[in-house]
DNA sequence: TGCTGTCCATTGGTCTGACCGTACCCGGAT
DNA sequence: ATCCGGGTACGGTCAGACCAATGGACAGCA
């Protein structure tokens, strides 16, 4: 190579071509360009558009939908649909990523103990009437499935969650929510062995909710505390593996 | 239907033959069968164990690949190897739902400071000498490329996310890597609007680390604030559209 | 009119077999 | 010892084909 060391000769072309298909997608839903609930052209019509193999097309398609970012139908009028924002594949991104990295249960717990305890001056300066509201509808309704004995997780879970929402910030909320996902599978074998957790689960989610009403920062994230770090340590005591066992989808077909 | 409300049908079978074969490999993950490191058989080979085509098995390595399970090499030797914990994903997820939900900047700035505000008390608790050493290195550093003009923004996330890490929990560490991800790329044009940033921010980081080697809780928070504060600000500044421009990747090949 | 069943077009899901480019390894030439 | 050059084991892509699921059009029946 006499001529020199400038780089007359660039790489003529790197990566995987489904990869930049994605990419492309992508850019179409950064600017805006492509909306929720927006139908993608069927797998066919890309073939064509992008001069490439159903086969890439279709890869691509699975790192979208992977990705959380498409929904994909079978049958007529199917196709790859742009979804309504939604953590829950954020979520098993998280617990894929916590068994991973061996994460503890409690570790995991005390990340959402820090953001959850973190929200409650937001909640408190933010929250309308109608959070307020909304969140004691929840409690009622929970007190009343407590009573008829089917009190599940779930509605521990969105009582969480809503709260997250009274912060009026979507960001907080996803988080939160996040949060949420994994946490609660792992979580629904503890219920089985402590079941009495719904009844001062549920009576603490009430004092919250009056403490935020009250507008006594101090005194609701006290009651989030103390109504967390229960639940940190039944996650604690239950977790004789050290590595969360995050327990998603149904059993194996086939 | 005179049989009543009972299922006595159930589905015969349901989903994608490559999302059997994603969850089988998840399974073997979870129960640590398959360890970072570890090589999967190559694509030939798993169409032979589970008794589908080589495209099927691609759709799953695909997005076991995008959920950043797996990590795929060509050539001989190449194949599909278990990754080592890496939050980027996380954090390109992250963007992803960011875009899709029309969260501003704000939006998750905000959130980032409740997580790195919260984390305060941990770190002054837990960090050991060999943290506060890091730290201060870090900041020394900052300051010596401050100087010769080449301060990045990568520093200062660096910085972050080893005060994350001295909270020794790694999801914290985590979560704070994920935020730091796509974050920075927001906030990259922010750096040229504003040079001085950096010389305030490396000052903070100093003061933050003296705070804590003290053992005092508020003025680290305070410090803390303060220093996000100014980000947050410079984000809200620059947002004139109001969703979060992310920029990630290359420019687009083909 | 209104319901029901059938047919059919559309679209994703999978298979087969082939070819290409890439990256590593190893042996031969220098 | 070092530097090439095939051999080989991979993933990446293509082409065409068939199956399964779905929803709509349409005819037949009550």
């Amino acid at each position: 190579m006499t001529a020199g060391d400038i780089d007359l000769f660039s790489p003529v072309s790197v990566g995987r071509v489904s990869q930049v298909i994605v990419d492309q997608v992508r850019l179409l839903l950064r600017q805006g360009r492509l909306l929720p609930g927006d139908r993608l052209p069927s797998e066919r019509e890309l073939c064509g558009r992008f001069g490439v193999s159903r086969v890439t097309v279709r890869e691509a398609l699975r790192v979208l939908e992977a990705g959380g970012l498409v929904d994909i139908r079978v049958g007529a009028r199917g196709g790859a649909f742009v979804t309504s924002p939604d953590p829950t594949k954020l979520g098993e991104g998280l617990a894929d990523l916590m068994v991973l990295s061996q994460l503890t249960a409690a570790n995991v717990t005390e990340a959402r103990t820090v953001v959850e305890l973190g929200i409650v001056p937001m909640v408190v300066e933010r929250a309308t009437a109608a959070d307020l509201d909304d969140l004691e509808s929840l409690c009622r309704s929970g007190r009343e499935a407590l009573e008829a004995g089917r009190y599940t997780m779930e509605m521990s879970a969105d009582f969480h969650v809503r709260v997250a929402a009274s912060t009026h910030n979507p960001a907080v909320e996803m988080l939160v929510r996040s949060f949420h996902g994994p946490l609660l599978m792992s979580l629904k074998e503890a219920k089985v062995a402590e079941p009495l957790m719904g009844h001062l689960g549920a009576e603490e989610h009430l004092g919250f909710v009056q403490a935020v009403r009250a507008g006594a920062v101090a005194a609701a994230t006290d009651l989030m505390r103390v109504h967390i770090g229960r639940t940190a340590t039944r996650v604690r005591d239950q977790a004789g593996k050290a590595t969360l066992d995050v327990v998603r989808g149904g059993p194996n077909r086939i």
